[in-house]
Parts: structure tokens; sequence; C-alpha cells
DNA sequence: ACCTGAACACCGTTCAAGT
DNA sequence: ACCTGAACACCGTTCAAGT
């Protein structure tokens, strides 16, 4: 049997789907997103994530995707990128339900919301805090997105701290501390060094959150 | 110029080491250590960590890896063995020379001593907690080593408790929570999420475990 | 029994063209 | 300007032999 021309069906009809989204994305000149949204999905589904496999499910050669991204750790850059995004947007709303709450029950739902994304996120998460993508320096929006978390955290500290139901500390080490709890409770239970029902995360994490939000109040 | 025989020096003398070594691995019958030695060597220098460049040290032929390891995830699996064996000596050897201490140092030694060994070993380290190398269950090993690692800590948090230093709690939540935090930290220092100046990593460990343990003291 | 060579199906990346 | 095809230097892994 010889091959078929690229882009031809058994019946000589012309492949519909992959040109036609080719073209859509050279007209509104957004394959630059398209290819990030690509990589989104692909780790998503927990399928792994190569230059070859974005490029085909966007229906370019391979070789276009160098146009956007200078290399394969700009691709994940991105993703990450929209990965901090997300997960700012997550810990916002997660404060944003509980207005006038005290500090503890808002630190708490930090702690929840943060590993409930992770869990969710599984290959997302890992690509944002697996490697370090910002080496050599290339990627500033990475830091600044990372300092955003840092300073809503600081923030919650800040505000228990001034409200009277924190006492004071070095806010630095205190926000570092509650993020390596939350940051490492979260990867422990991705490789499934902390085996977790579902059902029950939100509770466990609490439990988990509780000494270090206690060592807050106390002397 | 010609390509040189394999194993000749320009001058027509053999290559005298890689033989030897050869040989010498077929003696003692070691090649399976030669292999994870090998490979730790490899990640030690952070350089990257593949099958064929661990067979080129060894100076065996690639394939001969398979007769020791189903695959790569197996040879990463050994080297990850090794790593918690290190790891559990490390933190013995922290506790040992605590002996009659109250129980707030042994927590604060074990919490930094297993902060040192992460940023002392970061690629192994990192294969030791990066992947979940165990996902099908070959290497039953390695959750038996994590769980004596656990049952360190639990020992530890157990023996606070009883000389009336630390509240009683639900244990295993408060043994994974002090290992999110100490995890935590030294995977955020791995990526410089947090940046440390090293002779400082101690203090800063303390600081950031002190807030957890006044909250295993507090009501 | 143990090791090897050639081959396969993938990578990311570079070079030199095509339109 | 933007996209492509062929090629390169790597992988891990499989197959079929060699001693």
């Amino acid at each position: 049997m010889p091959r078929r021309t690229r882009g031809t069906l058994p019946d000589g009809r012309r492949v519909p789907t992959r040109t036609r989204k080719k073209r859509e994305t050279y007209h509104h000149g957004d394959l630059s997103n398209a290819l990030v949204g690509a990589a989104i999905d692909i780790i998503s589904k927990d399928e792994e994530l190569t230059l070859r496999e974005v490029s085909r499910r966007v229906g370019v050669n391979h070789r276009a995707i160098y146009r956007h991204f200078a290399d394969l750790t700009a691709l994940l850059a991105a993703v990450a990128e929209q990965g901090y995004r997300n997960l700012l947007v997550t810990l916002k709303e997660a404060l944003a339900d509980l207005k006038r709450a005290p500090a503890e029950k808002r630190m708490e739902a930090l702690a929840t919301s943060y590993v409930a994304f992770a869990l969710a996120n599984p290959a997302h998460y890992r690509i944002m805090f697996g490697r370090r993508l910002n080496e050599d320096g290339r990627f500033p929006i990475l830091e600044e997105l990372v300092l955003e978390a840092f300073e809503l955290i600081d923030g919650e500290i800040l505000a228990g701290i001034e409200s009277g139901r924190f006492v004071s500390r070095p806010r630095r080490e205190t926000v570092f501390a509650f993020w390596s709890l939350a940051h490492g409770f979260a990867s422990l239970a991705l490789v499934r060094r902390i085996k977790l029902k579902p059902a029950l995360v939100d509770p466990y994490v609490r439990q988990i959150v509780s000494p270090f939000v206690a060592g807050l109040r106390a002397l």
C-alpha cells in the first residue's frame, strides 16, 4: 500500500481539522497562546509534555514553536506563569469567601485552597515548583508572580499580628514557614508519601496546619 | 586523521583503566553496585543521569545494565534507596549528639539535619522525593525506608508528649506536619524560592520550625 | 550466563531552504 | 515574516547474536 499524501484521507478527500486549525492559528495570530493551551491540556491529562506533541496537537510543524519560544524551557515557563496566575486567583477567592473571619481561619483557608489547587493540578503544580525554570533570569515574570503570592500570605500574617491574634515574629521567616508547610504537604501528597482520601483532604490539612497556627498565637 | 581503534591511545598503547575496571567488575561480580555508585557520582556532580552515561563510566556496554536493572526507573530506585539510607544515618547521628536534650531541641535537630542533607545532596534528594518511583509496587524497600524515617520522627514526638513537654495530638498528622515543614522548606530552597546564605541555613531553619514546635507545646 | 551491536522509535535543537 | 524538511546528536528499549 502506497503511503498516503499528507493531509489526505484514504478516499482522497482532504483532512479538514488539522488544516482548519492551522489556518485559524495563522489568522488570529495566536499561535503562542494556542501552544501554551495545548501544553496545559496535555499535562492536565497526565500525558508527556514534549515540543513535538504540542506542535502535533496545534497542527503545526514542530519547528514553528521556535518562532514563539526560544526552547522547551521557555514554553514550560509560560505554562508555569499561567499556573501561578491560576493559583493566585484560587487563593484570593478562598480569602474573599472569608471576609471578617479571624486570622486563624483565613490562614487555614489559604492552606486548604493551596493544597487543593496542587492536588487538582498535579502536573501543572510540578512544573511550577519542580525545576528551576528561571535559572538564567530569562523569565522574571515568574519571580514577580511568586512574590505576589508571598505578599498575599504576608498580608494575612500581618493582619493577624495587628489584630492582636498573632504574636509578632520575623515576618519573612513566618511566611516561608507557612509556605513550606503547605508546599511540603502538597508535594508529599503528590508523590503519595502522604496518602489521602480525596474527601478528607481539607480536614486533614486543617489538622496539619493547626499546630503551626497555634504557634503563631503562642509566646 | 583516522578514528582510533577503541581502547587504544594515540601512540598505540592500550587504554588501561576502562579495561581494568571492566575486568574488576566481572571478577567480584559487583556490577550492580558499581552502576549505582556511578549513578550517584554523576548526580553529585549535577550532571545528567542517563543509562548510557552510567554505562560509559563503568566501562560496560549500555545494554549490560539490563542484566541488573529492569529499566531506568529500577536504577533510580536503587539510587533513591541508598539516599534514604544515608538520610536515616544523618538523622540518627543528629539525635545521638543530643542525648537527654529536651524534645524541642531534638525536633529542631531533626529539622536542621534533614534540610542540611537535602541541600548537601540536591540531585539525590530530588530523586528520592521528586517522582513516584514505586508507582507499580516494584520497590517496596522504598516504602519501608520511608516508614523508618516516619517512625523516627514519630518516636521523638511521642517522647515529647510522654515527657510532658508536648500536648497530646493525633500523632500521624503531627508527624506529617513536621515532615511537610522540613521537606517543604528543603524543596523550596532547592528551587531557590527561598534564598539562603549557606552559613545561615541552620538558624533560619530553627526560626522556621519554632512556631511549629511552640504549637506542639501550646493548647 | 553474561555481554554486545545494530536497530527502533522517540527526543530537542540546528541548518538551510521554501513561500 | 513565517513555516518547513532534513539532519544531528542524543535518549531508553528491543531483538538477535556472539562467546
